[in-house]
DNA sequence: TAGTGATTTATGGCG
DNA sequence: TACGCCATAAATCAC
């Protein structure tokens, strides 16, 4: 009965919602553009936070799917990878 | 398998991957063996949650005496109560100047559970 | 119903 | 030595 309690009010997951688009944009930003160590510090996950009106917390979860996730998939060739490179090519591009 | 869930044997796929935090995390286990996580009954669950309500943390003798109970090591009964303090902890950082929220009424149920 | 955000078991580092 | 905290992995849950 108690658990029933614990899973009706406690358990955030029954009141899931999936981030912004523009949220989920700059995670995987940073998450592309730091591939070979996605591992933001306390001080960048803060500001990720900011920019994705998000916590903390929700960045730490995050990454932590994004990083197995993206593991699981190596092999099956990333799409996303690509699309994100592709993405900041075309911005530097513009930029220079 | 036997006592709990599914910890089928399957083993770790030989991983060499284009940067390091990309291999499997086995640091200290048995030759590739995949890791696997066993989730306990409500009944071990309720157990806990109503000793962390008696008490956030456990002497060596009643961490005993619940691995007995509970049929769960005196490893798994530690890193429960760890874990569950920083849930604790997490819980009650959330709310500060927030609405008086549900956790309260849960602590009631529990303490009238009797143990 | 696959996708995704959150939670639950479990490890290792370090104090 | 043993145990606590913390960040994280991996599996699992819940929507």
């Amino acid at each position: 009965a108690v658990m029933i309690l614990r899973s009706r009010f406690l358990d955030a997951r029954r009141k899931r919602r999936n981030f912004s688009k523009q949220a989920t944009e700059i995670l995987n930003e940073y998450f592309y553009s730091h591939l070979s160590n996605p591992y933001p510090s306390e001080e960048a996950k803060e500001e990720l936070a900011r920019k994705c009106a998000i916590t903390v917390a929700q960045v730490s979860n995050w990454f932590g799917n994004k990083r197995i996730r993206y593991k699981k998939n190596i092999g099956k060739a990333q799409e996303e990878a690509n699309l994100y490179a592709a993405k900041n090519a075309a911005a530097a591009v513009s930029v220079a | 398998d036997v006592l709990n869930n599914n910890c089928h044997n399957s083993m770790v796929s030989g991983g060499n991957s284009n940067f390091p935090w990309m291999n499997v995390a086995v640091a200290g286990m048995d030759v590739g063996r995949k890791r696997c996580r066993q989730t306990y009954t409500r009944y071990q669950t309720l157990e806990l949650e109503k000793e962390f309500h008696y008490n956030r943390y456990l002497t060596r003798r009643r961490r005993i005496e619940l691995s007995h109970q509970l049929a769960l090591t005196e490893r798994q009964i530690k890193i429960w109560f760890q874990n569950r303090r920083m849930k604790y902890k997490k819980e009650n950082k959330k709310e500060g100047a927030g609405s008086p929220e549900e956790g309260e009424k849960i602590e009631a149920e529990l303490g009238s559970v009797t143990a």
